[in-house]
DNA sequence: TATGAATGAGCTTTCATTCAT
DNA sequence: TATGAATGAAAGCTCATTCAT
């Protein structure tokens, strides 16, 4: 039951937006009371931050796991969190928009608490970077702070506009962004035109 | 009247959030009664769609201005255009975040309405991408329309986190942007690795 | 000004009701301001009684000279009433209507006033009756003030049907009133069946 | 409750009109909160139409049962369903002025549908006239369709005027009406004149 | 004569939440 | 576990009216 109040309202938070949607509507759509709803919740602030708590937790395991794994450069790793951010937004998009947008009706200490946990996301990008300018497989002139706000940015974004069934693939437009992140856009015999 | 509410209105639309603002705030917060403001506007979202208009009109503006000036070559353009973005967003905060944040509270023909500008400075970037690749200023194998949305990401996700008096100015940040976008971050002696 | 405001007034309380047309209505179909409407009148409600006024004043001048014609037998006197109060509502639809219909929005000492018309034409048909039956124009045994009302009921009802350019002439309904009301339905050689 | 809420509201609208009748009046009459009504009904407008259905749909049964007798004349159905009309108006006076008056504010739907229904009693007039035309018991010159509006309209007009308690019976009264209805108010050695 | 900005009280409706069962 | 009646505070909006100009 709790699980399926989490899923129903992740849709409908999706849809119509956090405040938009009523507890009626949600147990409406579940077939059952709003005495149900309460039995499991002790309100609709509790149900969002569930949905925040479920993403961003399983981002940061996915980033754990990239961040130990020693076999990696700093560029495999710098790779691999950003494919991680984008199989993370695409293939669970009602989650991935409920995250990015209904964020602000969160209650305060709650809000802290997912803000630190992206926090780390963001820290796990300046890590990297930071690392790869060291051993000088970044350009030395970067700020990691900046870059790493640049790069979610990229990624992040998608979340607005990826439509499943478009043109390409999440992993191909993962490795386009990797691409241009890496090398940039410019024509290599052209530089600085 | 009607400039005084509006500018009150971005400042607690970006506070507390469109919903969550009522009208009763917003005429407290301006010393005159409801009924004054149902006076100058026809309701809540009237406000908003001002707000978001007078954003995007004044974003294409300069767009214009940029696409049409033909002194400038392509890589030019593009860099102004990201200037353009940075310069919109970081010294009109409120307005930028409302912009972005409450966009899904305008009624459907308004929602449209913006919707259609906002792609016009889409197709922008798009369309000097293009002009660039043809012209051998940009790589021959990207994809402009994914690109564009990459760049746009990384730009625009700044007005969540831009804080004015930090660390670096506006322009040093679109400069960062504009040379990890056009060159990367990968170091030159050190490519593919 | 005075009149055209009573004439839109008329139009839009018929369309709308009384209630449900602001000033604001009122104003715009006239191309004036608010300002102007209560320059010439002091509330909704005063139009609302003048509306009231012209139209039972013109039904007492026209009952008045009915009734002061030497000339008419009592038939003569109520068979000229009920034409009078078709032609009262039939070719004044509009007035007619918001006469029957927003009497209740009246105030008071107002509603009274026009009750009190509205009674002296009660009286008249009363009157007739008595007066015809004791000349033995009409069966003695009738209740004359029932039976006003019946007429009177079958008559302004018309206010909620009668179409003008409908299948018959107002005077053709008023006749065929007329004749149900002075010989009957029944057809002469069944009677009593 | 349901029950309450409209017997209640029967009693407002009837006193002080639909549209003057504030919710809060309702909830304060009752001795309930706002919140209350709006858990049992979604407008005003719904109470509105279901002292509507019922005050029609009463009045349909008793038609149909009536019209479906197949022991009566036609001269005693019209005398069934004259009686009809006044022991609805005249026991149930809260309901009938209702129903007579508030129907403007009935929403457009529902309008129709009562609209329908109350076309379907004036129609079962009609169909009475006219059979009884065709068997010689009515006169064979009538218009059916305007004579039933006059019938309707001296009977429903009973609404605005009858009080219980008065000089006459409700049953005395519509005897009264009948017995003008079929053969007239003139005196039979006077014919004419 | 006419304007139009401003008022303020009131309206219908919504909704998260509680609680006895 | 689950119900569903009831709450009460607040929301967006309407509108007749006033009044300085």
């Amino acid at each position: 039951m709790k699980e399926q109040i989490i899923a129903t309202c992740t849709q409908l938070f999706e849809q119509k937006g956090f405040r938009e949607t009523s507890i009626q509507e949600i147990v409406e759509e579940l077939g059952v009371t709003k005495g149900t709803f309460y039995y499991y919740f002790s309100s609709k602030e509790q149900v969002l931050m569930m949905i925040h708590t479920k993403y961003i937790d399983h981002l940061l395991l996915q980033q754990a796991e990239i961040m130990q794994n020693k076999q990696l450069t700093n560029k495999d790793k710098l790779r691999a969190l950003i494919r991680m951010l984008f199989m993370n937004i695409i293939p669970n998009g009602d989650q991935a928009r409920v995250f990015f947008r209904e964020f602000r009706h969160l209650k305060d200490e709650h809000m802290k608490e997912v803000r630190a946990k992206r926090n780390q996301v963001r820290h796990a990008f300046e890590n990297v970077l930071r690392e790869g300018m060291d051993s000088g497989a970044f350009k030395n002139d970067l700020e990691p702070d900046i870059i790493s706000l640049g790069i979610l940015g990229a990624c992040n974004w998608s979340y607005q506009w990826f439509q499943p069934g478009g043109k390409y693939l999440d992993t191909e437009i993962a490795d386009m962004f990797i691409n241009m992140i890496y090398t940039g856009i410019e024509q290599e015999a052209n530089k600085g035109g």
